[in-house]
DNA sequence: TATGAATGAGACTTCATTCAT
DNA sequence: GATGAATGAAGTCTCATTCAT
């Protein structure tokens, strides 16, 4: 198998990651072939099996890889944030704006890998739960500067504030007339997920 | 085909229903064999075919029927409450309590039913549409009642809504200590999205 | 299994032989299926296996009764010809009538019966062995009374007006234009079998 | 899919070819396990679905490709006759001839691909129609020639004179005795299509 | 006799993976 | 490293036949 750094940059490696995104985001995981992948990578067959273990290895690999990438990213954008409200809108931000950024990858991630735990043996989305504590971190920071509750549960809100961005997510990648636009949704996202639903305090 | 409605409870097509939730949840759809299910309803393999057009059709009537009965349910559930805050309380508890009562069935909902609009063609799950119009309903309610902000967006909201609970959902199902006890946690959803994350109104 | 003749005449079995006649002309035996044919006859699946052992077996009925029909009534048909020639001429236009008269048993025995030798294990096509002998008993009295040339090898020139005859009904048959009319093309057949191709005698 | 020329004349697409003939052959069309035919051809199962689409397409390939060679060797054979009398002996010689060169193409031909028209969506067997038409040819250069009535209708000849010597060799292959041999057949049919049954002209 | 739901063997076909070149 | 022809295990689905009613 060949080192993951090449000296080369346009790599064959990446050449068939990038293609295994936009075929597993257009068909799934389960009825991509192989040989679809390899076709629209420009490679034989027999190629993608000299940089990775199998086709599971490949949607792993692709799903850690460029999880990464999103993770450091969204890491440094809300390093810049002020405090931790600010912080929280630029993630939020920057998730639903991803969905222009990287289409497919999202699409991938929203149906592939939340499923992969139970159909992949032995996987742990590791850079899944770096993402979540990104989430963590900012609301923990919130909490700690007296801008969020302090008997706010962080493990249940991190998830609620996902799953906010997630399911809109869904809606915008599936809906064929794409009545949100994900950056002015965010916006929505995060005032309700901010100041709550209720028209004043109880 | 056998008529639908038999004089008894204990019907074959139920038989196969049920093992169908039963192994759909522990493989996912792709993973499981027709020829599983079939053992699993202790009927031959071409009986199931008697009754369901082919695998997909399991799936599908799976999730409608299944799903007729949550909506139904649970639209007579949220007609007990006395606004549409509390309407949203017994909402979140209700689906939250599903994890518990019909865990096989959400865990199919998860995972499959939601990502079959890319897989299985002219399929449009409308009964899920059906759940989330009773959240637009409740949500609707509490604009017109003053309950909830005047500028809310019902679109938006019943997503974020729906989203939280999904990924709460999972996290119980795919958690294997099962840190959050899914009622404990609906108390936690509904303050937070009723009343926000933030300490104090902005 | 009831006995064959019943007391009605419009009797189970034998509506279940026209059926399958239908359904083999339509489908082809491999094509059809036994439950098609109970649908058409107005029974229940099992029904058949009350008349027939299986459904090689309805097959062969089919072909045994109806070709005994048809060869006794070729018979008594041609027995009324004055000489061989016109008892050929009488032969060859029943034939191609049939094609009216009974077009879904010629269907079935164009294509099913012929190579059931070869399908159907232990089955020779006796029936149709006998109406191969009318011919036979033509052409020798044609011998006979000088008619026919004396040298005619009988088992051939039986095949001969055979396959002329039976190559023009599967023309017909499969032909959507129906260029041939049955009885206009029976002409013709005779005339080239009796006098031949050439312009004048060698 | 490889190509389809090879270097080697012993290529891997026509040793299926081969193997089809033979099992289509001795088991006819429908009694045919593909897998049978990949034993036959000592190839695995899958290989066959590298060169053909599907069993339908192995048997029309296999019919299309080796009616060819047929039809262009009858074309060449009949040539070098003198007069259109001479073609159509050389004609029904080589057909009969065939049986013994060609057998198990000769078996599929006759039962399989003349009822594919009824059974295989959307096919016409072109190259069938291509081996008659070589035979009108010799009947209107006849007809031209005087050699032939000039009444001599050839839609309907040509099917006679294909139909007798198709009969004759269905006879033949079921005929465990054999009792004609297909060279000696061949005279007589010739001798009974040129100059008729009757002992003089009527 | 008649029914038709149920059976289950077996067919076709797909496709991830290998390996000789 | 790269190829892609070949493999063959495995899955879905069909349908002739049975048998309890």
């Amino acid at each position: 198998m060949p080192k993951r750094v090449s000296s080369q940059g346009g790599d064959k490696r990446n050449r068939i990651l990038r293609a295994a995104i936009a075929v597993f985001s257009r068909k799934g995981f389960f009825n991509s072939k192989v040989s679809e992948i390899a076709r629209a990578s420009g490679v034989a067959d027999g190629t993608i099996y000299l940089y990775f273990k199998n086709k599971d290895d490949l949607l792993i690999s692709l799903f850690e890889e460029k999880m990464s990438e999103v993770v450091a990213d969204v890491i440094q954008r809300t390093a810049s944030g002020g405090g931790a409200l600010e912080k929280l809108k630029i993630f939020i931000d920057n998730h639903m704006d991803l969905l222009e950024r990287e289409a497919g990858l999202i699409e991938v991630l929203q149906v592939e890998i939340r499923q992969s735990s139970k159909f992949l043996k032995d996987y742990a989305p590791v850079k899944f739960f770096d993402y979540l504590d990104v989430l963590s971190g900012i609301l923990e920071e919130g909490k700690r500067d007296g801008v969020f509750r302090q008997d706010l549960n962080v493990g249940v809100a991190r998830r609620v504030v996902f799953g906010a961005m997630d399911e809109l997510s869904r809606t915008y990648i599936l809906s064929k007339k794409q009545k949100f636009h994900p950056s002015i949704t965010a916006g929505e996202i995060f005032r309700m997920l901010s100041e709550g639903l209720c028209a004043q305090r109880a």
